[in-house]
DNA sequence: TTGTAAGCGTTATCAG
DNA sequence: CTGATAACGCTTACAA
């Protein structure tokens, strides 16, 4: 690699016959500079094709005007959910927006801590975005200790508010969904879940059963059945169901890859959808809208999440503390699985 | 936030009662501070709770010990395919492991040049990775140009080799895989690609028609047909397939989401793989893995593509020019769907 | 083996 | 409105 010569501040004020100073001015947009030298010395900069230096001016304002973005290690997580990608892209045009940039950062749980405290001591960033919600995270209390900057996508643990972080309301998509599943005129629902541990998955617990104890139907008429973020999940649960001879009109599932396992058991076993039972999944996927029988799904608008996510941090940067906590709504997806 | 007043290097040389020089060797492992100096400086650094400012730092050597990660705005392309968080992480790890750190961008195709440069001239970065691969990309140019530190992930264009990038031989995998099919006793197989300005397609179409040919079979013997890397490109064509009557004893999809859309519309219509029909897909994603009948699938090993395309990148910044060109291997992992 | 001092390219304070 | 000058925190000749 050739050694370009770098074009200063300096060699920009020295052509346009200004002080450095001046040019820094003119870069930031200082208005007490007249219109002329301004337009001059823009000129110059252009001609010299001149660039300010990102890293001396980070140290000269004590600031890297960059977020670290800690991600799971384990694709098991976040990182093969669809959901991951599309809340990145809300996180990476966000923090652009607002001037500041991503630095990527993954994590096992052992070395989380040491990354973070790492990152932060280092002043490589102003602020810190975890994509996992793992309960019980020790740097998000290392860095609440400190105050600094930082924000969960997800719920850290049930009914926080004095951790900033932004969330699906899912208590209520779940209630809302069981809701409209009862007035298509179900009487008995199965409920697929991730694992126990999610908080997510409690959330969606008590949406579901607060819906089928306000419809008035009886604790039975609402089974849980737990498992994990993959089709085979769905696939065996629904199986399993037609094989115990139990009757559900209607099926919800965590992710719509769930779903789809629902549906295709279904399928094999010759029964159809939404005829003998309705499915419904979450996350609105792809998959939901394109598969045979398309799927009523739960948009949880995961580039908002992640556009809050961003903003938390910069109300923080900004101003200190503020908001702790943050919704985003959820929208359902009526689809051929339920008679839409 | 409160502020915390920085301990800078200075404190440590005062402490310690030895320069900021010293400290600073201590630091970077300079092997002629003798050992005693060396063991007081690391302790005072310890008492006092001191980090390096990587800012500081990055200023004074003149680099940002950080690489650009381009990623494609738009969620139709790598996004959403289940091989971009996987290479995300190999990309990650790798760049952790050599001091750097990965900084997120997102583009469309108009913004592109003007983030890349903006990056590289702000000094923000040493070096760019692109995940995408698209054909004719202006800031590839650019940086090829000035010469400074890149690499592609995929195939910028057909047979290039004056590039820096990596990929998989995606001749050869589908050659292979095509090969085994006709061994398994295929007469007649039908390829479902991506679109065609992608090279990877290209790739593909190219190994499977050697594969046909080297195994004697004629030319209509192995039918392509263009589609998405979507289920119900696949569920279309194996319909169509079905209903034209013509005879294909095995489908090759360029996804395994493709493959199972093909697998789907089979079983709707009675149809059993592999007894009636054998299907392959690639990537070897949980899907394939997980599904009522598991489908061959090709490994591309996508966390080695995000590592090697780093270590090309390490490579350029170290050495100048290297090795323009890395090719991550394939492994067919074969399953029920063609008969192991 | 260690210290001195001059950068690295900005911004910010304080005069003028 | 503009210019000196001193930070910002670290590295690196050059000296000792």
């Amino acid at each position: 690699m050739v050694k370009r010569q770098r074009i200063t501040i300096n060699d920009v004020a020295r052509e346009a016959g200004v002080s450095p100073s001046t040019v820094s001015r003119v870069i930031s947009k200082n208005p007490r500079i007249s219109k002329l030298t301004t337009e001059s010395v823009l000129s110059h900069m252009k001609r010299l094709g001149y660039h300010p230096n990102a890293i001396a001016r980070n140290l000269a304002i004590n600031s890297s005007k960059t977020i670290a973005l800690i991600m799971p290690e384990n694709p098991g997580e976040a990182l093969l959910n669809p959901f991951f990608p599309v809340a990145l892209r809300g996180i990476v045009k966000t923090s652009t927006k607002n001037g500041y940039d991503i630095l990527l950062s993954s994590t096992t749980e052992i070395t989380d801590m040491q990354i973070v405290k790492g990152l932060v001591s280092a002043a490589k960033v102003d602020g810190v975005l975890f994509m996992t919600s793992k309960i019980e995270n020790k740097s998000i209390e290392y860095l609440r200790e400190i105050e600094f900057p930082f924000s969960v996508i997800g719920s850290p643990y049930e009914d926080v508010d004095d951790t900033n972080h932004v969330d699906n309301d899912n208590e209520r998509a779940s209630y809302e969904l069981t809701t409209y599943l009862v007035d298509k005129g179900s009487k008995s629902i199965a409920l697929i879940t991730g694992g126990r541990f999610l908080t997510l998955t409690e959330q969606r617990i008590k949406g579901f059963r607060r819906a089928i104890s306000e419809k008035g139907l009886d604790e039975e008429s609402g089974r849980l059945f737990v498992g994990e973020f993959n089709e085979e999940t769905g696939y065996r649960y629904a199986r399993e169901i037609i094989d115990s001879g139990e009757k559900f009109d209607a099926v919800v599932a965590t992710d719509d890859v769930v779903a789809y396992g629902v549906v295709s058991a279904f399928i094999e076993r010759g029964l159809s959808v939404p005829e003998d039972t309705m499915v419904a999944g979450f996350n609105n996927s792809l998959l939901s809208r394109q598969c045979a029988v398309p799927i009523t799904s739960v948009e949880i608008n995961a580039d908002l999440l992640g556009a809050q996510a961003v903003d938390i941090i910069m109300e923080n940067i900004r101003n200190g503390e503020r908001q702790k906590k943050r919704t985003v709504p959820c929208t359902i997806f009526k689809r051929k699985s339920t008679w839409d």
